[in-house]
DNA sequence: ACTGCGACTGTGTGCGCACACAAATATACA
DNA sequence: TGTATATTTGTGTGCGCACACAGTCGCAGT
């Protein structure tokens, strides 16, 4: 009755094969050093016989550890990567019994050549990673290290944004263009009357932005183009690191329209523009903003903000680590693109979102 | 450089206690037979040296079946309990390996007689399940069973709608009242010229409305009765399989009253009015509806639907699974409350959900 | 015919644990 | 002091697999 269906295991088919466990072994794995006659019985068999393997069994006996290296930007706290590495430090607890080790590197995410410097030191270390998972915020430099790993024969997986020139085992994230075409959306569908909008973002001088930001406002922009061709887009350029001149900037911006009923901001920093559309009291602002950070919460329970888009950012990275075990330790096929729920948060909503 | 840290084993327990790891695995698993001041001094040491079991290792090891009944109404291809099979598989070939088999059983969802009937044969075979996961459509029953599941001391899993008067090992599940809260906010939220609208709901003749319908009714009106006291909400009542009589009732319904604006239904057959508004092309009305249910999304692409509010029923249901081996293999702790997102789906977004 | 060598195949051990069983020790009672 | 019995402890085997190692075999070269 509570019977399990008997399981099918190597020796099975080494009886079944009239040869020994080693050699079942030996083709499965294609250690070589076996005749070609055996080989072929023994294909023949595992092919109608549907074997599977016990992964468990197998990586308790395997020696082999997994070094799986993770390249990302500093992690602020409650910043949106610190989301990130607490995906990577799950899927390492999680996979900690099959000796797989993840190691964290850090670069300044406004810099490339930090990036770049990063990614030299994962992959000349003594012993290679068995794979890279990396943010690819800036494309060139990014392409460059890409192809690299490709000759070293190391396979990668982007989280984030994805980049068609690559060739990751996997990619984990948005698809950014949608998510800005869904942010212009709901700031519209929210009051008719949306006749001008101002849109911010941290283009610090002499800086590329980052791929992702890039294209959600393109996506933005799409929208607006298609839907609300009248409404006019004014753009506010906001600096990392200077509070007071974002504050005047945006100051000089708003009350030289007034009539400004919109606003989005496409980086995880929404909580800035908000913080200023509360200390000015412009509620008559419709605001939408990205990610779900403490402050872009507690602005959006306010509601400061309209709507959040999110984007899950601890499963991206999650399920970028699961892909390498996946596809090593479980020999389970990976599918490359793999776009993540746009979600919407709402007050309404947004308590359930926030412990996964 | 690429080592791991050093797994502490049963036996080094044993070594460090001065016994053997037979008596080691005693304490461990509270078999009984051992000394007070051997299992004092190996406890002490087991608190101090923070031991994790290697689960697999240990199932493995084990001859321990798992059997976990999942009761659920007849699943009719395309509908709800569909997805809830899907999860329930899913959760199935993943512990596979770890001897756990997972047994569907059936009832009509609109008979709780046939849901004891389901129930009883559950829990009258000659070896108990070791858990039972079931979603408490009508309470009263429910109930019953859950006394009896507790006194045979047989856990059991809730999903889909929880009740306070359970102990559930887990609930997964929607918060309902919130999710109907919700609904009617996205309702209003589209147009500010909502002045009537008209709700549908499958109230079959002699039946009680399942508990998940009545609270997502209750937290839509509560939405209405706060921000939009003024609108008028009109009722219509479907029947689960007379399409003509439901047409002819909608139709009287919406010719009657020209200026319905919105409407809602609450179980997962959106589809049922919005074909209807599709056919007599009542492109006017705004509507919203429940689940991802392929023909609603059908609607929601077609733009009849604006928004659908799904609960990831899959999920609920292989989460619900894995209470269970994460309490009894795993020997994690489980979290009792699970509240599920209320995910938003607009056409913008649904794509990016119909894989999960 | 002997050796050496390469291609192929079988065997044995251990991964960390559960569990049946054997062994040792303690306790009771005559 | 001996025997029977309960209590406590140690040992051995196997779960399904990986992998090191030890064979076996055929064949070329001397």
């Amino acid at each position: 009755m509570n019977s399990i269906p008997q399981k099918i295991k190597i020796k099975d088919i080494a009886e079944k094969a009239g040869v020994s466990a080693g050699t079942v072994d030996r083709v499965l794995h294609n250690r070589g050093n076996v005749s070609d006659e055996t080989r072929r019985k023994i294909q023949s068999i595992l092919d109608e016989i549907n074997y599977r393997p016990n992964h468990y069994a197998s990586a308790l006996a395997s020696k082999k550890v997994f070094v799986f290296c993770a390249v990302i930007p500093n992690c602020e706290p409650g910043g949106y990567w610190e989301l990130i590495e607490k995906g990577l430090l799950r899927a390492e607890q999680e996979l900690y019994d099959f000796k797989v080790v993840v190691k964290v590197h850090y670069f300044d995410q406004y810099s490339p050549t930090s990036f770049a410097e990063a990614m030299d030191v994962v992959l000349k270390q003594d012993s290679a990673p068995d794979g890279v998972l990396l943010a690819p915020l800036y494309k060139p430099k990014t392409l460059v290290y890409a192809k690299k790993m490709e000759d070293l024969e190391i396979p990668y997986v982007f989280i984030d944004s994805c980049m068609e020139e690559g060739n990751p085992l996997a990619f984990y994230g948005q698809d950014s263009f949608r998510s800005g075409y869904l942010g212009a959306k709901l700031l519209f569908s929210q009051r008719s009357d949306v006749t001008k909008i101002a849109i911010f973002s941290f283009f610090d001088p002499g800086q590329t932005p980052s791929n992702q930001i890039a294209l959600r406002m393109e996506g933005f922009k799409s929208y607006v183009e298609k839907n609300n061709r009248s409404c006019k887009v004014l753009r506010g350029t906001l600096s990392a690191n200077n509070p007071e001149e974002n504050e005047a900037m945006m100051k000089k911006l708003f009350e030289e329209n007034p009539d400004i009923k919109g606003a989005a901001i496409f980086s995880s920093r929404a909580y800035v523009v908000a913080e200023f559309l509360q200390k000015y009291k412009l509620s008559n602002v419709t605001m939408i903003g990205y990610d779900l950070l403490e402050k872009n919460v507690m602005y959006l329970k306010n509601n400061i903000i309209s709507y959040l888009i999110a984007q899950r950012p601890e499963e991206q990275a999650y399920k970028g680590i699961k892909a390498f075990s996946d596809n090593f330790i479980f020999k389970k096929e990976v599918q490359q693109i793999n776009y993540m729920p746009i979600d919407i948060l709402t007050q309404e909503n947004i308590e359930f979102y926030l412990e996964f």
